[in-house]
DNA sequence: ACAATAGTATTTATAATACAATTAAAAAGG
DNA sequence: CCTTTTTAATTGTATTATAAATACTATTGT
Protein backbone atom coordinates (compact mmCIF):
# COMPACT_ATOMS: atom_id res chain seq x y z
CA UNK A 1 0.00 0.00 0.00
CA UNK A 2 1.62 3.35 -0.88
CA UNK A 3 -1.86 5.07 -0.06
CA UNK A 4 -0.50 5.01 4.04
CA UNK A 5 1.57 8.58 3.68
CA UNK A 6 -1.45 10.58 2.53
CA UNK A 7 -4.43 11.08 4.80
CA UNK A 8 -7.65 9.63 5.34
CA UNK A 9 -9.52 11.66 3.40
CA UNK A 10 -7.22 11.53 0.70
CA UNK A 11 -7.22 7.92 0.86
CA UNK A 12 -10.86 7.98 0.05
CA UNK A 13 -11.37 10.27 -2.62
CA UNK A 14 -8.37 8.04 -4.23
CA UNK A 15 -10.41 5.34 -4.12
CA UNK A 16 -13.68 6.14 -4.84
CA UNK A 17 -12.71 8.23 -7.39
CA UNK A 18 -10.65 5.38 -9.16
CA UNK A 19 -13.79 3.68 -8.60
CA UNK A 20 -16.12 5.59 -10.72
CA UNK A 21 -13.61 6.50 -12.94
CA UNK A 22 -13.28 2.53 -13.34
CA UNK A 23 -16.44 2.00 -13.85
CA UNK A 24 -17.62 0.39 -10.77
CA UNK A 25 -20.11 3.19 -9.82
CA UNK A 26 -21.74 3.74 -13.12
CA UNK A 27 -23.55 7.16 -13.92
CA UNK A 28 -26.54 7.63 -12.04
CA UNK A 29 -25.60 4.94 -9.62
CA UNK A 30 -25.57 6.03 -5.80
CA UNK A 31 -22.73 5.65 -3.85
CA UNK A 32 -23.05 4.11 -0.23
CA UNK A 33 -24.60 6.55 2.16
CA UNK A 34 -22.16 8.66 4.08
CA UNK A 35 -23.37 6.71 7.11
CA UNK A 36 -22.14 3.60 5.04
CA UNK A 37 -19.00 4.78 3.69
CA UNK A 38 -17.63 5.45 7.09
CA UNK A 39 -17.99 1.89 8.42
CA UNK A 40 -16.67 0.23 4.73
CA UNK A 41 -13.83 2.63 5.89
CA UNK A 42 -13.40 2.21 9.71
CA UNK A 43 -13.30 6.07 9.28
CA UNK A 44 -14.81 9.09 10.95
CA UNK A 45 -17.81 11.17 9.07
CA UNK A 46 -15.58 14.06 8.71
CA UNK A 47 -12.83 12.07 7.09
CA UNK A 48 -16.09 10.85 4.67
CA UNK A 49 -17.51 14.08 4.13
CA UNK A 50 -14.35 15.76 3.00
CA UNK A 51 -13.75 13.01 0.75
CA UNK A 52 -17.17 13.27 -0.73
CA UNK A 53 -16.69 16.93 -1.31
CA UNK A 54 -13.43 16.79 -3.44
CA UNK A 55 -14.98 14.30 -5.47
CA UNK A 56 -17.68 16.70 -6.17
CA UNK A 57 -15.82 19.71 -6.81
CA UNK A 58 -14.05 17.16 -9.12
CA UNK A 59 -17.51 17.24 -11.06
CA UNK A 60 -18.23 13.36 -10.36
CA UNK A 61 -20.44 13.30 -7.79
CA UNK A 62 -23.74 14.87 -6.49
CA UNK A 63 -24.45 14.68 -2.67
CA UNK A 64 -28.03 15.84 -1.29
CA UNK A 65 -30.12 15.04 1.87
CA UNK A 66 -32.38 11.82 1.18
CA UNK A 67 -31.41 11.38 -2.15
CA UNK A 68 -27.95 10.56 -1.31
CA UNK A 69 -24.45 10.09 -3.17
CA UNK A 70 -24.52 9.61 -6.96
CA UNK A 71 -22.27 9.43 -10.05
CA UNK A 72 -23.28 12.44 -12.18
CA UNK A 73 -23.25 12.65 -15.75
CA UNK A 74 -19.89 12.17 -17.49
CA UNK A 75 -20.10 15.88 -18.87
CA UNK A 76 -19.50 17.47 -15.66
CA UNK A 77 -16.61 15.53 -15.02
CA UNK A 78 -13.49 17.21 -14.88
CA UNK A 79 -11.10 15.34 -16.80
CA UNK A 80 -8.75 17.82 -17.19
CA UNK A 81 -7.94 17.48 -13.41
CA UNK A 82 -4.75 15.73 -12.84
CA UNK A 83 -6.29 13.19 -10.57
CA UNK A 84 -9.02 12.15 -12.69
CA UNK A 85 -6.77 12.09 -15.46
CA UNK A 86 -4.29 9.72 -13.46
CA UNK A 87 -8.22 7.51 -12.39
CA UNK A 88 -8.67 6.96 -16.63
CA UNK A 89 -5.01 5.56 -16.30
CA UNK A 90 -6.05 3.39 -13.90
CA UNK A 91 -8.82 2.01 -16.01
CA UNK A 92 -7.90 -0.37 -18.86
CA UNK A 93 -7.71 2.43 -21.81
CA UNK A 94 -9.11 1.47 -24.97
CA UNK A 95 -8.44 2.46 -28.50
CA UNK A 96 -11.78 4.88 -28.75
CA UNK A 97 -9.82 6.37 -25.58
CA UNK A 98 -6.48 6.38 -27.23
CA UNK A 99 -8.43 7.78 -30.33
CA UNK A 100 -10.01 10.95 -28.37
CA UNK A 101 -6.40 11.95 -26.68
CA UNK A 102 -5.07 11.89 -29.72
CA UNK A 103 -7.73 14.34 -31.31
CA UNK A 104 -7.15 16.65 -28.80
CA UNK A 105 -3.58 16.67 -28.46
CA UNK A 106 -3.92 17.27 -32.47
CA UNK A 107 -5.94 20.75 -31.59
CA UNK A 108 -3.43 21.11 -28.90
CA UNK A 109 0.03 20.76 -29.72
CA UNK A 110 0.48 21.92 -33.36
CA UNK A 111 -0.64 25.19 -32.01
CA UNK A 112 1.33 25.11 -28.55
CA UNK A 113 4.66 24.76 -31.27
CA UNK A 114 3.23 27.85 -33.43
CA UNK A 115 3.01 29.47 -30.03
CA UNK A 116 6.39 28.54 -28.75
CA UNK A 117 8.10 29.98 -31.99
CA UNK A 118 6.41 32.98 -31.49
CA UNK A 119 6.94 33.27 -27.93
CA UNK A 120 9.75 31.24 -26.07
CA UNK A 121 12.33 32.53 -24.22
CA UNK A 122 16.28 31.08 -24.45
CA UNK A 123 15.57 29.05 -21.45
CA UNK A 124 12.04 27.49 -22.22
CA UNK A 125 14.22 26.68 -25.67
CA UNK A 126 17.39 24.99 -23.71
CA UNK A 127 14.62 22.84 -21.64
CA UNK A 128 13.20 21.88 -25.66
CA UNK A 129 16.73 21.00 -26.47
CA UNK A 130 17.65 19.24 -23.25
CA UNK A 131 14.42 16.35 -23.88
CA UNK A 132 15.81 16.46 -27.13
CA UNK A 133 19.74 15.62 -25.65
CA UNK A 134 17.65 12.99 -23.36
CA UNK A 135 15.67 11.59 -26.68
CA UNK A 136 18.91 11.10 -28.49
CA UNK A 137 20.51 8.93 -25.43
CA UNK A 138 17.41 6.97 -25.59
CA UNK A 139 17.98 6.09 -29.09
CA UNK A 140 20.85 4.46 -28.03
CA UNK A 141 19.06 2.67 -25.25
CA UNK A 142 20.75 5.21 -22.48
CA UNK A 143 18.06 7.50 -21.14
CA UNK A 144 14.68 6.35 -20.34
CA UNK A 145 12.07 5.86 -23.69
CA UNK A 146 9.26 7.47 -22.80
CA UNK A 147 10.24 9.84 -20.27
CA UNK A 148 12.19 11.93 -22.50
CA UNK A 149 9.48 12.44 -24.71
CA UNK A 150 6.71 13.45 -22.58
CA UNK A 151 9.63 16.02 -21.12
CA UNK A 152 9.47 17.36 -25.05
CA UNK A 153 6.18 17.70 -25.20
CA UNK A 154 5.41 19.56 -21.87
CA UNK A 155 8.63 21.58 -22.44
CA UNK A 156 6.97 23.10 -25.94
CA UNK A 157 3.78 23.61 -23.63
CA UNK A 158 5.65 25.31 -21.67
CA UNK A 159 7.61 27.16 -24.28
CA UNK A 160 3.83 28.71 -25.62
CA UNK A 161 3.63 30.81 -22.46
CA UNK A 162 0.07 30.28 -22.17
CA UNK A 163 -1.30 29.10 -18.69
CA UNK A 164 -3.89 27.04 -20.38
CA UNK A 165 -1.77 25.07 -22.87
CA UNK A 166 0.48 25.15 -19.75
CA UNK A 167 -2.07 23.49 -17.23
CA UNK A 168 -2.81 20.82 -20.03
CA UNK A 169 0.54 19.36 -19.64
CA UNK A 170 -1.16 16.95 -17.57
CA UNK A 171 -3.71 15.61 -20.15
CA UNK A 172 -0.88 15.50 -22.93
CA UNK A 173 1.16 13.37 -20.50
CA UNK A 174 -1.44 11.26 -19.73
CA UNK A 175 -2.60 11.23 -23.89
CA UNK A 176 1.23 9.85 -24.09
CA UNK A 177 1.14 7.26 -21.34
CA UNK A 178 -1.94 5.92 -22.73
CA UNK A 179 -0.13 6.01 -25.91
CA UNK A 180 2.45 4.09 -24.70
CA UNK A 181 0.26 1.18 -23.40
CA UNK A 182 -0.73 0.12 -27.00
CA UNK A 183 2.74 0.46 -28.49
CA UNK A 184 5.22 -1.97 -26.64
CA UNK A 185 6.95 0.14 -23.74
CA UNK A 186 10.01 -1.95 -24.68
CA UNK A 187 10.67 -0.37 -28.70
CA UNK A 188 12.94 2.62 -27.88
CA UNK A 189 12.58 5.49 -29.43
CA UNK A 190 13.44 5.33 -33.70
CA UNK A 191 15.76 7.51 -34.97
CA UNK A 192 12.77 8.83 -37.30
CA UNK A 193 11.08 9.85 -34.28
CA UNK A 194 13.64 11.58 -32.93
CA UNK A 195 14.33 13.41 -36.36
CA UNK A 196 11.00 14.62 -35.93
CA UNK A 197 10.95 16.04 -32.49
CA UNK A 198 14.34 17.71 -33.88
CA UNK A 199 13.01 18.96 -36.52
CA UNK A 200 9.92 20.99 -35.26
CA UNK A 201 12.57 21.90 -32.32
CA UNK A 202 14.18 23.93 -34.96
CA UNK A 203 11.14 25.49 -36.63
CA UNK A 204 10.58 26.94 -33.20
CA UNK A 205 13.64 28.04 -32.48
CA UNK A 206 14.41 29.81 -36.16
CA UNK A 207 10.59 31.40 -35.09
CA UNK A 208 8.42 29.60 -38.25
CA UNK A 209 5.12 29.67 -36.41
CA UNK A 210 3.22 28.10 -39.33
CA UNK A 211 5.87 25.29 -40.34
CA UNK A 212 6.01 24.13 -36.73
CA UNK A 213 2.73 24.00 -36.60
CA UNK A 214 2.60 22.01 -39.82
CA UNK A 215 5.11 20.13 -39.07
CA UNK A 216 3.38 18.61 -35.73
CA UNK A 217 0.45 18.34 -37.52
CA UNK A 218 1.78 16.44 -40.03
CA UNK A 219 3.18 13.70 -37.77
CA UNK A 220 -0.11 13.83 -35.72
CA UNK A 221 -2.63 13.52 -38.34
CA UNK A 222 -0.32 9.98 -38.97
CA UNK A 223 -0.27 8.92 -35.55
CA UNK A 224 -4.34 9.11 -35.48
CA UNK A 225 -4.76 7.41 -39.34
CA UNK A 226 -3.14 4.71 -37.62
CA UNK A 227 -5.33 4.39 -34.72
CA UNK A 228 -7.87 5.07 -37.12
CA UNK A 229 -7.07 2.06 -39.07
CA UNK A 230 -6.82 -0.03 -35.90
CA UNK A 231 -10.20 0.32 -34.98
CA UNK A 232 -11.32 0.14 -38.31
CA UNK A 233 -9.74 -3.57 -38.41
CA UNK A 234 -11.39 -4.18 -35.06
CA UNK A 235 -14.87 -3.03 -36.09
CA UNK A 236 -14.87 -5.44 -39.06
CA UNK A 237 -13.46 -8.31 -37.31
CA UNK A 238 -16.18 -8.00 -35.06
CA UNK A 239 -18.63 -8.08 -38.22
CA UNK B 1 -27.32 37.97 -2.55
CA UNK B 2 -28.02 35.64 -4.44
CA UNK B 3 -25.53 33.29 -2.30
CA UNK B 4 -28.36 32.45 0.22
CA UNK B 5 -30.04 29.65 -1.80
CA UNK B 6 -26.19 27.75 -1.90
CA UNK B 7 -25.88 25.94 1.51
CA UNK B 8 -22.55 27.38 3.48
CA UNK B 9 -19.80 25.24 2.46
CA UNK B 10 -20.56 26.45 -1.67
CA UNK B 11 -20.75 29.88 -0.76
CA UNK B 12 -17.53 29.72 0.94
CA UNK B 13 -16.36 28.14 -1.72
CA UNK B 14 -17.48 30.28 -4.01
CA UNK B 15 -16.19 33.74 -1.73
CA UNK B 16 -12.82 32.37 -1.22
CA UNK B 17 -12.35 31.19 -4.79
CA UNK B 18 -13.15 34.54 -6.20
CA UNK B 19 -10.61 36.37 -4.03
CA UNK B 20 -8.21 34.20 -5.38
CA UNK B 21 -8.94 34.65 -9.21
CA UNK B 22 -8.98 37.75 -8.88
CA UNK B 23 -5.60 38.42 -6.93
CA UNK B 24 -6.98 39.33 -3.54
CA UNK B 25 -5.05 36.58 -2.07
CA UNK B 26 -1.93 36.15 -4.57
CA UNK B 27 0.12 32.66 -5.45
CA UNK B 28 2.11 32.03 -2.48
CA UNK B 29 0.13 34.00 -0.28
CA UNK B 30 -1.64 32.59 3.54
CA UNK B 31 -5.30 32.67 3.68
CA UNK B 32 -6.56 33.19 7.29
CA UNK B 33 -6.25 30.04 9.21
CA UNK B 34 -9.29 27.50 9.87
CA UNK B 35 -9.96 29.12 13.43
CA UNK B 36 -9.60 33.17 11.79
CA UNK B 37 -12.12 31.74 8.29
CA UNK B 38 -14.89 30.41 11.27
CA UNK B 39 -15.02 33.60 12.93
CA UNK B 40 -14.75 35.67 9.44
CA UNK B 41 -17.52 34.02 7.70
CA UNK B 42 -18.78 33.15 11.40
CA UNK B 43 -19.38 29.24 10.64
CA UNK B 44 -18.47 26.24 12.51
CA UNK B 45 -15.21 24.35 11.30
CA UNK B 46 -16.75 21.96 9.74
CA UNK B 47 -18.08 24.09 6.88
CA UNK B 48 -14.77 25.90 6.91
CA UNK B 49 -13.06 22.62 6.30
CA UNK B 50 -15.18 21.36 3.57
CA UNK B 51 -15.06 24.60 1.80
CA UNK B 52 -11.01 24.44 1.86
CA UNK B 53 -10.93 20.51 0.73
CA UNK B 54 -13.36 21.87 -2.49
CA UNK B 55 -10.33 24.58 -3.06
CA UNK B 56 -7.89 22.02 -2.57
CA UNK B 57 -9.73 19.83 -4.75
CA UNK B 58 -9.75 22.50 -7.76
CA UNK B 59 -6.14 22.78 -6.99
CA UNK B 60 -6.09 26.23 -5.81
CA UNK B 61 -4.56 26.06 -2.14
CA UNK B 62 -2.83 23.92 0.03
CA UNK B 63 -3.27 23.47 3.39
CA UNK B 64 -0.84 21.55 6.00
CA UNK B 65 -0.36 21.12 9.40
CA UNK B 66 1.28 24.09 11.03
CA UNK B 67 1.62 26.24 7.53
CA UNK B 68 -1.73 27.06 7.20
CA UNK B 69 -3.58 27.25 4.16
CA UNK B 70 -1.89 28.94 0.95
CA UNK B 71 -2.26 29.87 -2.42
CA UNK B 72 -0.42 27.32 -4.80
CA UNK B 73 1.11 28.34 -7.91
CA UNK B 74 -1.08 28.81 -10.71
CA UNK B 75 0.23 26.21 -12.99
CA UNK B 76 -1.78 23.68 -10.50
CA UNK B 77 -4.77 25.53 -11.07
CA UNK B 78 -7.44 23.54 -13.10
CA UNK B 79 -8.22 25.99 -15.01
CA UNK B 80 -10.79 24.27 -16.77
CA UNK B 81 -13.18 24.08 -14.00
CA UNK B 82 -16.68 25.18 -14.58
CA UNK B 83 -16.56 27.68 -10.83
CA UNK B 84 -12.38 28.52 -11.61
CA UNK B 85 -13.65 29.70 -15.51
CA UNK B 86 -16.54 31.77 -13.86
CA UNK B 87 -14.11 33.09 -10.99
CA UNK B 88 -11.77 34.24 -13.64
CA UNK B 89 -14.67 35.68 -15.30
CA UNK B 90 -15.59 37.84 -12.39
CA UNK B 91 -12.16 39.54 -12.58
CA UNK B 92 -11.42 42.22 -14.81
CA UNK B 93 -10.08 40.05 -18.25
CA UNK B 94 -7.60 42.30 -19.61
CA UNK B 95 -6.33 41.78 -23.55
CA UNK B 96 -3.47 39.48 -22.70
CA UNK B 97 -6.12 37.03 -21.21
CA UNK B 98 -8.45 37.69 -24.29
CA UNK B 99 -5.50 36.43 -26.18
CA UNK B 100 -4.78 33.74 -24.00
CA UNK B 101 -8.57 32.27 -24.67
CA UNK B 102 -8.35 32.98 -28.32
CA UNK B 103 -4.92 31.11 -28.54
CA UNK B 104 -6.63 27.91 -27.38
CA UNK B 105 -9.72 28.41 -29.44
CA UNK B 106 -7.67 28.07 -32.41
CA UNK B 107 -6.56 24.80 -30.79
CA UNK B 108 -9.79 23.41 -30.05
CA UNK B 109 -12.22 24.68 -32.63
CA UNK B 110 -10.76 24.19 -35.74
CA UNK B 111 -10.08 20.11 -34.88
CA UNK B 112 -13.81 20.19 -33.28
CA UNK B 113 -15.04 21.16 -36.50
CA UNK B 114 -13.16 18.57 -38.79
CA UNK B 115 -14.17 16.20 -35.90
CA UNK B 116 -17.86 17.27 -36.18
CA UNK B 117 -17.70 17.19 -40.37
CA UNK B 118 -16.25 13.58 -39.51
CA UNK B 119 -18.55 12.26 -36.91
CA UNK B 120 -21.64 14.22 -36.17
CA UNK B 121 -25.18 12.52 -35.77
CA UNK B 122 -28.23 14.02 -37.49
CA UNK B 123 -29.65 15.68 -33.76
CA UNK B 124 -26.36 17.11 -33.72
CA UNK B 125 -26.56 18.81 -37.33
CA UNK B 126 -30.06 19.71 -36.43
CA UNK B 127 -28.53 21.45 -32.89
CA UNK B 128 -26.20 23.62 -34.71
CA UNK B 129 -28.90 24.46 -37.38
CA UNK B 130 -31.13 25.90 -34.79
CA UNK B 131 -28.85 27.51 -33.23
CA UNK B 132 -27.85 29.57 -36.71
CA UNK B 133 -31.23 30.20 -36.96
CA UNK B 134 -31.01 32.09 -33.22
CA UNK B 135 -28.35 33.90 -34.61
CA UNK B 136 -29.75 34.92 -37.89
CA UNK B 137 -32.51 36.29 -36.02
CA UNK B 138 -29.92 38.24 -33.85
CA UNK B 139 -29.06 39.92 -37.08
CA UNK B 140 -32.39 41.01 -37.19
CA UNK B 141 -32.50 42.32 -33.32
CA UNK B 142 -35.22 39.16 -32.62
CA UNK B 143 -32.66 37.41 -30.17
CA UNK B 144 -30.27 37.59 -27.91
CA UNK B 145 -26.83 38.81 -29.93
CA UNK B 146 -24.25 36.59 -27.99
CA UNK B 147 -26.53 33.86 -26.67
CA UNK B 148 -26.84 32.29 -30.06
CA UNK B 149 -23.79 32.79 -30.85
CA UNK B 150 -22.07 30.62 -27.82
CA UNK B 151 -24.82 27.94 -28.31
CA UNK B 152 -23.34 27.46 -31.73
CA UNK B 153 -20.16 26.85 -30.56
CA UNK B 154 -21.03 24.84 -27.90
CA UNK B 155 -23.16 22.45 -30.61
CA UNK B 156 -20.39 22.30 -32.81
CA UNK B 157 -17.91 20.97 -29.83
CA UNK B 158 -20.78 18.24 -29.24
CA UNK B 159 -20.95 17.05 -32.70
CA UNK B 160 -17.38 16.15 -32.03
CA UNK B 161 -18.60 13.24 -30.16
CA UNK B 162 -15.54 13.65 -28.10
CA UNK B 163 -15.76 13.79 -24.78
CA UNK B 164 -12.31 16.33 -24.04
CA UNK B 165 -13.59 18.36 -26.25
CA UNK B 166 -17.27 18.49 -24.99
CA UNK B 167 -15.91 19.44 -21.15
CA UNK B 168 -14.03 22.19 -23.13
CA UNK B 169 -17.74 23.92 -23.40
CA UNK B 170 -16.99 25.61 -20.74
CA UNK B 171 -13.83 27.18 -21.62
CA UNK B 172 -15.53 27.96 -24.80
CA UNK B 173 -17.76 29.49 -23.47
CA UNK B 174 -16.01 32.12 -21.10
CA UNK B 175 -13.73 32.34 -23.87
CA UNK B 176 -16.62 34.16 -25.73
CA UNK B 177 -17.98 35.79 -22.77
CA UNK B 178 -14.52 37.25 -22.42
CA UNK B 179 -14.80 38.55 -25.71
CA UNK B 180 -17.58 40.08 -25.62
CA UNK B 181 -16.61 42.33 -23.12
CA UNK B 182 -14.21 43.79 -25.28
CA UNK B 183 -16.28 44.16 -28.62
CA UNK B 184 -19.16 46.14 -27.28
CA UNK B 185 -22.03 44.36 -26.43
CA UNK B 186 -24.74 46.31 -27.59
CA UNK B 187 -23.10 45.63 -31.31
CA UNK B 188 -25.65 43.00 -32.42
CA UNK B 189 -24.38 39.92 -34.81
CA UNK B 190 -23.22 40.95 -38.32
CA UNK B 191 -24.45 39.58 -41.18
CA UNK B 192 -20.63 39.00 -42.35
CA UNK B 193 -20.49 37.30 -39.03
CA UNK B 194 -23.73 35.27 -39.27
CA UNK B 195 -22.40 34.25 -42.92
CA UNK B 196 -19.12 32.82 -42.06
CA UNK B 197 -20.89 30.59 -39.52
CA UNK B 198 -23.43 29.14 -41.86
CA UNK B 199 -20.26 28.41 -44.03
CA UNK B 200 -18.59 25.93 -41.33
CA UNK B 201 -22.18 24.47 -40.59
CA UNK B 202 -22.05 23.53 -44.49
CA UNK B 203 -18.65 22.59 -44.57
CA UNK B 204 -19.42 19.65 -41.61
CA UNK B 205 -22.44 18.73 -43.47
CA UNK B 206 -21.35 18.05 -46.58
CA UNK B 207 -18.72 15.88 -44.24
CA UNK B 208 -15.69 18.48 -45.69
CA UNK B 209 -13.32 17.78 -42.33
CA UNK B 210 -10.23 19.79 -44.02
CA UNK B 211 -12.35 22.47 -45.25
CA UNK B 212 -14.09 22.98 -42.01
CA UNK B 213 -11.05 22.76 -40.28
CA UNK B 214 -9.43 25.88 -42.49
CA UNK B 215 -12.28 27.83 -42.72
CA UNK B 216 -12.78 28.06 -38.58
CA UNK B 217 -9.11 28.30 -38.37
CA UNK B 218 -9.00 31.58 -40.87
CA UNK B 219 -11.89 33.26 -39.03
CA UNK B 220 -10.21 32.54 -35.96
CA UNK B 221 -6.87 33.62 -36.83
CA UNK B 222 -8.21 37.07 -38.22
CA UNK B 223 -9.82 37.44 -34.45
CA UNK B 224 -6.44 36.82 -33.11
CA UNK B 225 -4.68 39.12 -35.43
CA UNK B 226 -7.07 42.24 -34.29
CA UNK B 227 -6.27 41.35 -30.95
CA UNK B 228 -2.58 41.10 -31.02
CA UNK B 229 -2.87 44.55 -33.12
CA UNK B 230 -5.02 46.56 -30.08
CA UNK B 231 -2.13 45.06 -27.99
CA UNK B 232 0.68 46.82 -29.68
CA UNK B 233 -0.90 49.80 -30.30
CA UNK B 234 -1.14 49.77 -26.41
CA UNK B 235 1.99 48.72 -25.69
CA UNK B 236 3.80 51.18 -27.89
CA UNK B 237 1.66 53.84 -26.13
CA UNK B 238 3.18 52.74 -23.04
CA UNK B 239 6.64 53.85 -24.00
C1' DA C 1 -61.14 6.83 -7.21
C1' DC C 2 -58.51 10.94 -7.05
C1' DA C 3 -55.99 15.01 -5.67
C1' DA C 4 -54.35 17.84 -2.35
C1' DT C 5 -52.40 18.00 2.07
C1' DA C 6 -49.99 16.72 5.95
C1' DG C 7 -46.95 13.67 8.22
C1' DT C 8 -42.87 10.61 8.58
C1' DA C 9 -38.51 8.85 7.94
C1' DT C 10 -34.07 9.05 5.66
C1' DT C 11 -30.08 11.40 4.48
C1' DT C 12 -27.15 15.15 4.27
C1' DA C 13 -25.87 19.92 6.51
C1' DT C 14 -24.09 22.27 10.34
C1' DA C 15 -22.27 22.88 14.92
C1' DA C 16 -19.53 22.08 19.01
C1' DT C 17 -15.95 19.81 21.41
C1' DA C 18 -12.02 16.91 22.26
C1' DC C 19 -7.79 15.02 21.23
C1' DA C 20 -4.07 13.44 17.87
C1' DA C 21 -0.55 14.34 14.42
C1' DT C 22 2.38 17.31 12.03
C1' DT C 23 5.83 20.60 11.69
C1' DA C 24 7.98 25.35 11.88
C1' DA C 25 10.25 27.89 15.05
C1' DA C 26 12.27 28.62 19.46
C1' DA C 27 15.11 26.94 23.23
C1' DA C 28 18.59 24.12 25.13
C1' DG C 29 22.80 21.70 25.14
C1' DG C 30 27.33 20.59 23.52
C1' DC D 1 28.37 27.55 15.85
C1' DC D 2 25.99 23.48 15.18
C1' DT D 3 22.91 19.86 16.69
C1' DT D 4 19.21 18.29 19.39
C1' DT D 5 15.17 18.93 22.03
C1' DT D 6 11.20 21.26 23.25
C1' DT D 7 7.37 24.05 22.43
C1' DA D 8 3.50 25.87 20.27
C1' DA D 9 0.63 26.67 16.25
C1' DT D 10 -2.13 24.53 12.90
C1' DT D 11 -4.44 21.08 10.56
C1' DG D 12 -6.22 16.03 10.95
C1' DT D 13 -9.59 12.92 12.94
C1' DA D 14 -13.29 11.37 15.92
C1' DT D 15 -17.66 11.87 18.35
C1' DT D 16 -22.07 13.55 19.38
C1' DA D 17 -26.01 16.36 18.80
C1' DT D 18 -29.28 18.89 16.25
C1' DA D 19 -31.14 21.14 12.01
C1' DA D 20 -32.61 21.15 7.31
C1' DA D 21 -34.02 19.12 3.08
C1' DT D 22 -36.74 15.95 0.65
C1' DA D 23 -38.56 11.40 -1.14
C1' DC D 24 -42.05 8.61 0.32
C1' DT D 25 -46.41 7.48 2.80
C1' DA D 26 -50.67 8.23 4.89
C1' DT D 27 -54.55 10.91 5.44
C1' DT D 28 -58.24 13.63 4.33
C1' DG D 29 -61.79 15.76 1.69
C1' DT D 30 -64.32 15.72 -2.51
Amino acid sequence: MESSHRNLTQQVVHELGRKIMQGSYKVGDSLPSEADLCTQFDISRTATREAVKMLTAKGLISSRPRQGIKVVDSKHWNLFDVDVLNWILLGKPDLYLLRHFLQLRLGIEPEAAYLAAQYAQEDELAAIESALARMKDATNGQDDTHESDIEFHQSVLSASNNPFFIQLKNFITTALKVNIRFTNRMIPVTVAEYQAHVDIFELIKNKKPQAAFDAAMITQRATLAIVNEQISVLENKAL
